[in-house]
DNA sequence: CATCGATGTTGAG
DNA sequence: TCAACCTCGATGG
């Protein structure tokens, strides 16, 4: 689920619906019980995503610290904004975002345009948990192992499964956010874009591994590192000093582009120039959506041999070294 | 119903 | 390099 497109619509979900209000913090679980408790009758002030981390700021600068992991995951619900009510109140999201609180430095830098045509929930357990609320009474009982439970009058946000769940006071924020390498939407600009090269260029690990590294660049997964690179008709294996820094702007750019869409849209969509029928048969399957990401055995879409899975950095690689090459090998 | 694997990271060895 | 973390959908019997 979680790669950086997710946490920043989690952020801006928080931001509409929970920042400026009074929060009834809980950990169901019990494992975040002393948190909790932290949190519990303070209200937000701030919701921001760096990369894969996700920092919600209460008053007298207690900071929720939560990353996913490969499994954890945020639900939402009861008078939750859709995409559709976002589209519609129109500019710069998030509720009233009071000005100065410590947070504010780190949101998206981007105005984000939400008016897309894709108006599906974001997951499918929200749209069950909604109907169910219609019938039964709010909030509803919690399900699983909530590790935290957020609650204002009319809306609640349930935590599974996190790596981490920690409370932070801003210094601490800062050092983690500090080791964390660019993320389009929130340091937007030359200087970002010149730090991803600088970072890439200086060292000899391939490119596969360096896209992965969030020290390198932040928010890019397994799915984002396949596509990029097969959209940049990279080798994996590229050393990073040896890639051109042109290449290497593009595709930090390309990141750009696709975070952009995938928070706009709730899908990791990463292939270009669809006509509308195609675009919704791959809103609609996964597979559809990719070029290369679990598609090996499968001829390349760009017709030159099939789709191969390897293993790199005890990750599944999936490129096409028949359209994928070395910068040097002849361009 | 049991098992596997995953869009991630950390820390032990 | 690999297990552990701790969740759930997909897969197979």
């Amino acid at each position: 689920m979680p790669e950086g497109h997710s946490i920043h619509r989690i952020a801006i979900q928080f931001r509409h619906n929970f920042v400026g209000h009074r929060i009834a913090a809980s950990s169901p679980q019990g494992r975040f019980a002393e948190g909790a408790a932290q949190l519990d009758g303070r209200t937000m002030l701030a919701a921001s995503a760096v990369g894969k981390h996700l920092f919600l700021e209460f008053e007298d600068d207690r900071i929720l610290h939560v990353h996913l992991g490969l499994y954890g995951a945020w639900d939402f619900a009861g008078e939750i904004s859709t995409d559709a009510t976002v589209a519609s109140s129109g500019g710069r999201m998030g509720q009233t975002n009071q000005k100065g609180t410590f947070l504010d430095q780190y949101e998206e830098a981007t105005p984000l345009d939400f008016g897309g045509s894709i108006g599906a929930p974001r997951r499918l357990r929200m749209a069950e948990q909604e109907k169910e609320e219609v019938l039964d009474s709010f909030p509803p009982d919690p399900v699983g192992a909530v590790r935290v439970r957020l609650l204002t009058e009319t809306a609640v946000a349930d935590l599974r499964g996190p790596t981490a769940c920690e409370l932070l006071d801003p210094q601490q924020v800062r050092v983690i956010i500090g080791k964390l390498g660019p993320d389009p939407l929130v340091h937007a600009g030359p200087e970002a874009e010149e730090r991803f090269v600088r970072a890439v260029r200086k060292t000899a690990k391939p490119i596969g591994l360096l896209l992965m590294d969030q020290s390198v660049v932040s928010g890019i997964g397994n799915v984002y590192r396949a596509e990029l690179l097969f959209r940049a008709r990279l080798d994996p294996y590229t050393p990073g000093k040896e890639i051109p820094e042109d290449v290497l702007r593009e595709l930090w750019r390309d990141w750009a582009r696709l975070l952009e869409l995938g928070v706009r849209t709730g899908q990791m969509m990463t292939k270009d120039g669809l006509s509308d029928d195609e675009w919704a048969r791959a809103m609609a399957d996964q597979q559809e959506r990719h070029y290369v990401y679990k598609r090996h055995g499968l001829p390349s879409p760009r017709g030159d041999g099939n789709v191969v899975i390897e293993e790199m950095g005890g990750r599944n690689l999936y490129w096409a070294p028949g359209w994928q090459i070395r910068p040097e090998a002849g361009r």
